[in-house]
DNA sequence: CATGAATGAGCTTTCATTCAT
DNA sequence: CATGAATGAAAGCTCATTCAT
């Protein structure tokens, strides 16, 4: 009796049609309105299934988290043993512009990263994500520098690194993006990474 | 002849209330009124001085990209002649934590990027800023490559990539602070140089 | 023949779930959803019983009266035949903090008063049940009087007054309880009956 | 130089819509807009003067406390030393239907109570003024024990109950006006003060 | 130049009510 | 009878911008 629930596929519209508005908006310029009416939903139903405007950024924020931990392990997966190889790996999952590599998603992640700052609720969200990257990123580094013998110390250090030129990387796409030579994205960060892992590697205080 | 016009440190006073409450508030959350307020004038005096609330954030751009060039003349200045060394100081410029460093612009940095992305006279504003940004990290690639001998043909692209992580440090630095071990960034951005000036330095297409 | 409607029930079901949350959150207050979520029902079944808000609203007004009129008769009938002491019994009826008291109620009759002052369909209810009330009051009124020989002409007037004082005890007890000193609301009431009855009695013009 | 400030006509004027609309409609339903509408004013110049909705209730709590001061004073003023006297002056400082008496605010007074019973700080501001009053009725009552040698202990219980019914009376006049035999209200309580300071005189617990 | 009141559009959110299932 | 999703009309509130003084 009663309608069958479609709670699920409802929220999971709603949430994409944040991203679509937030992707050209931003998320003060997208107004609930407008994310109703590009989904071809009445305005009051988006509240019957979020509490407000931000409880769709937070599902938002765990769907990028999801496609992103997707993509990682799609890569890694095909990457083999080779510790660099499995780096360089993640960092395709991130930079490579493929026929999964949706524009749109990375205008959106810079939204969000944005609000983070000025949104506690969102901040910790976003944290949870990022660490979660930056922890797989972390290994991948760690297994690098134990492949040739070195100390694993500055692990971190390197990652935060590599994870920076990613963001940066997704800001500059959003905002100027043919200031990025088209490819180089993903093959930059490589060299980068062969940097942090060099012979001059980033050590803690001498 | 009247009073002395003081229109130019009024706006001044108006952009600097600006740059203050974006950097907690973000640019849609800066309301007009509180920003008049942060600097102690009556609200209706912004709109004397301003055609609008963005053109205040245009000038606030143009205030940013004027503090960012002395930053950069002032360490190249100090730098010497050395090529890599002018290019560690230019890093250094955009992401040493010294005394001039000032974490509030940096904020404001991230939030003027983000509103870039949406509206096109902002972002043609920090094109222009951007662009001359780049336009001297590309100079100061190609001084380091040439002085190894190799060609100069990847210069943009490491420019681009240097500029990459730059921004990610920036962003990484709003959002999530604590994710960068403390003073790291110079550190590991002159080693992500090393990487791209390397060997295998990127080459366009082959 | 099917099974058998168990329409009463539910609609009682429901009178008291927007009884529960008229007495915190007041009518304007009490949502059909939380009425709803209250006694565990789908929302959607409250407009199956009830045409709007407002017929429950009735249907409590109405069940409210159902309950005055119980305790009323119940301490009438244990009051004996001495018209005073059924007078008394009547205003412990109302104001007596006795195990069946429920200081919920008089929240609810105190809302529900209020929305009696601005809604017609409301107003005629509730006039029908003070109406009722005062009625027996007034008859009681009238003994007391009758008894003394004195002229029953003011009961009615001494039935108001003595109605605004149990009244007014209710809309105390609801916003601020503790102005009333503990379990002195009846014993007062009392004397104040006792004023009204007394040799100065009112009388209408002269 | 500016315009002249208009804030506290400008304050008052929304006061003064808010009561003129509560009367009829109640506190929920006094919107905004229409409090606005009501006054002549634009809607948003309310929430310039007032912070929120709440504020305006607060406000207005206010007025009418200083209303009711001022009414007390002019009738105690009026009625001389007379310890008795004097408390029939406050009882038609509440209750007499004299030209200065304004339907609309024993209406407004009301909605106001049904608020103080749900808003926390309307119910402190409530309070406040309530308990100004009771304190001067508290203290009359008192004069009249003490001129007839009587304890006074009993002042603060016979004060509220005169209060509870001359509040009685505001929700009957608002609900049922013509549940009141008209102008019996003063005379009633007077009677009802007269039972209340009578020989059967309200004892703590014997 | 300066003030601050005024405007009105637009926002998020709530909610009584309806309706397909 | 019952469900719970869907609707759409407010509501309170914010704010860039204008304007009388």
């Amino acid at each position: 009796m009663g309608r069958s629930s479609n709670t699920d596929e409802r929220r999971q519209q709603i949430v994409h049609g944040l991203a679509q508005v937030i992707a050209t908006h931003g998320y003060d310029g997208a107004s609930v309105a407008e994310v109703a009416r590009t989904v071809g939903l009445a305005p009051g139903l988006v509240h019957y299934h979020f509490k407000n405007k931000q409880e769709i950024l937070l599902s938002l924020l765990e769907s990028l988290g999801e496609t992103l931990r997707t993509r990682v392990a799609d890569h890694l997966a095909a990457a083999g043993a080779e510790p660099v190889a499995r780096l360089h790996a993640f960092i395709d999952a991130h930079l490579a512009v493929d026929s999964s590599a949706d524009p749109r998603l990375v205008a959106c992640w810079t939204a969000v990263t944005a609000e983070a700052v000025r949104q506690e609720a969102v901040r910790a969200a976003y944290r949870k994500v990022v660490e979660e990257d930056l922890g797989v990123l972390e290994q991948l580094a760690k297994d690098c520098l134990s492949a040739t013998g070195a100390s694993t110390r500055s692990a971190r250090t390197i990652a935060a690194g590599l994870f920076a030129a990613i963001e940066g990387y997704f800001v500059l796409a959003s905002a100027l993006p043919d200031a990025i030579p088209p490819g180089s994205a993903a093959r930059s960060t490589r060299l980068m990474a062969d940097g942090l892992l060099g012979p001059g590697r980033v050590v803690s205080k001498g």
